[in-house]
DNA sequence: CGCGTTTGACCGGCGC
DNA sequence: GCGCCGGTCAAACGCG
């Protein structure tokens, strides 16, 4: 690639993140689409990559009916992304990628369907119906507090590596809540929360059914905070993940 | 004893 | 309305 295409294409990445920022809020991912340095286990270290193109933002306001717009990607990991597709999706979109030729493909997708997950595009809707809650009582509002929260949905994206163990060692501390078989899967999917006081991010781990040496991992939310202090020897990344705390 | 994991129960969303 | 399913809760348990 010449650098003068390079340069367009920074040019272009940037003004697409301009966009994105504009319209979600946030980026779905950091600036520049890199990945933050999730630390390493074992010898498999998840080192950040950069992404050589992205759908355009202008794909991304799809009609409840239009197939989700997607891209695949070269990347300079064998890691498969993709961002805050529900678990349907993500099982399809991954399908296909492993199609076109494996992990060594990164496939982002958004959809409406997929909108919800960042964030502020349910706003509206939550907030009315929190409007209509004056006549409940207290333990009934409590219970619907509850629900609620699990209705706003934090911003999500999964990768998926290939791992022996199914904890990826992220410099961030976290504790099971629960696990769960699902549907045609051999292996259970668990359910990790940051421990962190008031950080609220979520993980699920799981492996593929097509492929046990996959690892799926998924993060919902935005850290609040710093990853643990333990895993200072990260320095490198520790700069950048304190920029976005994923 | 404190913290993390396990696991069955429960709940809400969704499709039919 | 009903049943299925994914996600969460929380008591029991294990471990250092």
């Amino acid at each position: 690639m010449s650098s003068t295409t390079q340069a367009m294409l920074n040019q272009s990445l940037f003004d697409q993140e301009q966009e994105m920022q504009t319209q979600m809020g946030f980026l779905p991912f950091p600036p520049s689409l890199s990945f933050p340095l999730l630390g390493s286990c074992n010898n498999q270290s998840l080192k950040s990559f950069t992404i050589n193109s992205l759908p355009h933002p202008s794909s991304l306001a799809a009609h409840e009916n239009e197939v989700p717009s997607s891209t695949t990607i070269n990347l300079t990991e064998t890691l498969l992304l993709s961002s805050a597709g529900n678990i349907k999706q993500r099982e399809d979109h991954i399908t296909s990628s492993a199609d076109l030729g494996g992990p060594q493909l990164l496939s982002l997708q958004r959809s409406s369907a997929n909108l919800w997950a960042w964030g502020e595009t349910n706003e509206s809707l939550s907030s009315k119906k929190m409007a209509g809650e004056d006549h409940l009582g207290v333990a009934a509002v409590k219970m619907k507090k509850i629900k609620s929260r699990r209705k706003v949905r934090e911003p999500r994206f999964c990768f998926k590596t290939m791992s022996d163990i199914d904890v990826l060692d992220d410099g961030y501390k976290w504790r099971k809540y629960g696990q769960k078989v699902v549907k045609n899967t051999q292996h259970p999917r668990s359910y990790y929360r940051c421990t962190q006081d008031n950080c609220r991010v979520k993980k699920r781990v799981e492996r593929l059914a097509e492929d046990p040496r996959m690892v799926i991992t998924t993060y919902e939310g935005r850290h609040v905070h710093s990853p643990s202090h333990d895993q200072e020897d990260s320095s490198q990344a520790s700069s950048h993940l304190n920029n976005f705390f994923w």
